[in-house]
DNA sequence: GCCAACGTTGGC
DNA sequence: GCCAACGTTGGC
């Protein structure tokens, strides 16, 4: 089965690619996800040894940071049920989970950030989600191509 | 800080 | 099921 690649948006203020490299294991839990259609891909579709583009977003430098591997597959997001929590949801409990989460490992930062300004100019980049207007989602997918064409420009 | 775009909620 | 109101996202 082919790999599939994804996209995830984090303010850095809150989480960084730094913070999850530095992370045990390097590794950390993906909560808080509140969207049905973020909530959809990393329920139904993700699987581990997928790789994602860390995308920071609201930030002097939007743009894509570097690399995370799906390395645990999707399970119930306890912070949905944690009382006063930032992200809780009190139709969401342990018996009947609303949200999911999977765990992301972190594989590289990239010398430099690949900013939106140069995805928006890129032509075999135009068809992401994160260039068209609006787009809010926080979580999507991309071609392999996009993902490799990304990663080059990072890596130079 | 502004504001356009979007998703969700809830009254009807 | 419609849709206006509202809260949030995120680029600028």
């Amino acid at each position: 089965m082919a790999r599939n690649y994804w996209l995830f948006k984090s303010e850095p203020d809150e989480f960084s690619i730094r913070d999850l490299e530095s992370r045990p294991q390097q590794t950390e839990s993906w909560d808080g996800v509140r969207n049905y259609q973020a909530r959809n891909f990393m329920r139904d579709e993700m699987k581990c040894g997928d790789l994602a583009l860390f995308y920071h977003s609201n930030c002097p430098e939007t743009g894509v940071a570097g690399v995370c591997e799906i390395t645990q597959e999707s399970h119930p997001d306890p912070t949905s049920w944690e009382k006063g929590h930032k992200h809780y949801d009190e139709k969401s409990s342990p018996d009947n989970p609303r949200w999911f989460m999977v765990a992301v490992t972190w594989r590289e930062t990239f010398p430099r950030t690949v900013t939106l300004e140069e995805i928006k100019a890129h032509p075999k980049l135009q068809d992401m989600r994160i260039v068209q207007r609006g787009n809010r989602l926080s979580v999507t997918p991309v071609a392999k191509a996009e993902f490799d064409t990304i990663c080059k420009l990072g890596r130079k």
